[in-house]
DNA sequence: GCCGTTTTCGGCCCGACTGTTTTCAGTCG
């Protein structure tokens, strides 16, 4: 079994505990477990063997040897009894908006309802209105609910699409009277893949016009629900925006808590009530009654004795800890990244020309761009013979003399074929100035394949960059499923960078593998696969998925000058 | 069920909003 499949199993356990009506701390217990296994660098199956899973945040004696049960037996007892006793399908109606674990053990236990078919159809029918506490409104809602759930294809909407459509947000926000500042929250400020629905918040005396101008925006379809302080609105394209509005007093308090995540704000509200006082997105409260108000998020930290937690990191995954002894790392930033080593031209499947994307990246400030299109083999993508290869270097120059504020490396994506061997021989490959490679076929052959090729390229002496790593997309592709403790440990006998693809759509390695490569003393690229010059915007996401992964910028390799880059390159083939 | 520079037992965050209530339970983040 894999990460997420154990997890989900513990996921299941906690909700299933939770209709049951268990103490509600077991439940959170079950549930962290189950949140730290799926953000586990390393293989559950790994970390059995070697005797580790107590060190796992969350993970104590009882659910340790639950992880061992599930792993040798392929099942839990515990589990098994549980949903005799509770039927297991009813984890799938908790998805519905307005049910959570109390009503939905009332639709169970009282109209015999198993199932997200049986609760639409009793809704429906108008049977849910008649339980205690229950009206027409009520069962609207939740009819309404599972219409939408069935109609979006995931739950979650890409930071490809959330990141711009926030940025429209805040800029009108920001331009309206009597608003100080505006800024994103929630997974969207900690630079998770997806998100749910954006979290804008603003500050601002006077609250009432603000709120009231937003529920007006052109691309609000309908609002949701609407207080003093909080709006939520769902727009023309189903898109779920909620506004915190909050004087300017409060805002670095507001805009913590509105960022998250949750598990980490629980920790901050611990060592809050450590000192005697009570947080929330209002302020700090002394038990006398007297506040602390933030007006800055950096005051919210201070005031708990901690440094400024950059977002992406604040997943209760230790950062706490970290900043209480001094060792929280400083992660990479936008404006580290010195120069891009995957991008396309219209030599391949890019859209631009070489010196098209030469001048668009010098527009950008970097000091480097390498031109890395498809190798031979990749026939979809128009990918280089060696002739071509060959042509193509003099045409680099040729841009050089052009663009002269960015230097220019002619390199290569080259394919890890399906047998494992490159898509060009050594000596070609001994031509180039940076060599990536990447899987981009057979991705579904069984882990020890799969898993030695990659293995085989990375001991190829030419190669520099491997490429999206697992070849997952997001809501698309499955991972390859590979033996990542292997790759990560040969990646780093070898000296050379894995990379965190920073298409919004791959993100590839994600955040737990970079962490876990970073622990082992690892190097990243954060690297676009641009194939237009606007893609190479993607760097922020990538930034973003290496902050996650507590990335210094002295580990990501396209951080460094030019020389050392070289001289990093030169090392090697 | 987990966890510990106040603890191996006794804690384990806090408030807004909604709908159905006559003061609160449930859900959400």
């Amino acid at each position: 079994m894999n990460n997420r499949e154990v997890a989900k199993v513990f996921s299941d356990t906690a909700d299933l505990l939770e209709i049951k009506g268990e103490a509600i701390y077991r439940v959170l217990a079950y549930r962290k477990a189950a949140e730290s296994l799926s953000s586990l660098g390393e293989d559950i199956n790994e970390t059995a063997r070697t005797g580790r899973l107590r060190d796992i945040p969350g993970v104590g004696e009882a659910i340790a040897s639950k992880i061992d049960e599930l792993l040798t037996t392929g099942k839990i007892s515990f589990y098994e009894k549980l949903a005799a006793e509770i039927p297991p399908t009813l984890v799938e109606i908790l998805k519905v908006g307005d049910v959570g674990p109390k009503k939905a053990a009332r639709f169970w236990r009282e109209l015999g309802i198993t199932t997200l078919a049986e609760l639409e159809a009793a809704a429906r029918a108008g049977r849910l209105r008649g339980l205690s506490g229950m009206g027409e409104k009520s069962e609207a809602r939740i009819l309404e609910s599972i219409q939408a759930l069935g109609r979006r294809e995931s739950d979650r909407i890409s930071i490809g699409v959330a990141w711009p459509a926030a940025q429209g947000f805040l800029e009108r926000l920001k331009d309206l009277p009597g608003v100080a500042a505006a800024e994103a929250g929630g997974r969207l400020r900690r630079m998770r893949e997806t998100v749910g629905d954006l979290d804008l918040i603003v500050a601002s005396d006077a609250p009432r016009p603000v709120m009231q101008a937003f529920l007006e925006f052109p691309e609000v379809e309908r609002v949701r629900g609407q207080g003093e302080t909080k709006a939520s609105v769902v727009l023309h394209d189903g898109l779920r925006v909620q506004l915190w509005v909050h004087p300017e007093a409060h805002f670095g308090t507001a805009l913590q808590y509105a960022t998250g995540s949750q598990a980490h704000n629980v920790r901050l509200r611990e060592l809050a009530l450590d000192k005697g006082l009570s947080l929330s997105e209002h302020g700090f409260k002394r038990k006398t009654g007297k506040e602390i108000r933030c007006a800055e998020e950096e005051e919210v930290y201070r005031t708990l004795g901690l440094p400024w937690i950059p977002p992406e990191m604040r997943e209760d995954r230790g950062e706490v800890r970290a900043a209480l002894e001094g060792r929280l790392p400083v992660p990479v930033a936008l404006s580290d990244l010195k120069g891009e080593l995957h991008a396309h031209s219209d030599w391949s499947d890019g859209s631009t020309s070489i010196e098209g994307m030469a001048r668009a990246a010098a527009g950008l400030g970097l000091q480097y761009l390498v031109i890395s299109d498809h190798s031979r083999s990749l026939g979809v993508a128009n990918g280089l013979s060696i002739e071509r290869l060959r042509e193509q270097r003099k045409v680099i120059s040729a841009a050089q003399k052009a663009v002269r504020d960015v230097r220019l490396l002619q390199g290569a994506e080259v394919e890890i074929l399906a047998d494992g061997r490159l898509d060009y021989p050594d000596e070609v490959l001994a031509e180039l100035d940076l060599v990536v490679a990447s899987l981009h076929t057979s991705l579904r052959q069984p882990r020890e394949k799969v898993t030695a090729r990659l293995l085989n390229a990375i001991r190829n002496p030419h190669v520099d960059i491997v490429g999206h790593p697992t070849g997952r997309m997001i809501g698309g592709r499955e991972a390859a499923d590979l033996d990542m403790e292997a790759i990560l440990a040969a990646a780093i006998d070898h000296d050379i960078a894995l990379e965190i693809n920073a298409n919004p759509e791959r993100l590839d390695l994600n955040d737990a593998h970079a962490r876990r490569l970073i622990e082992l003393g690892g190097l990243l690229a954060i690297n676009t696969d641009a194939h237009h010059p606007d893609h190479i915007g993607f760097r922020l996401y990538g930034v973003g998925v290496a902050r996650r992964a507590w990335a210094p910028a002295e580990a990501v390799v396209n951080t460094w000058p030019v020389d050392r880059l070289m001289g990093w390159l030169g090392g090697r083939g």
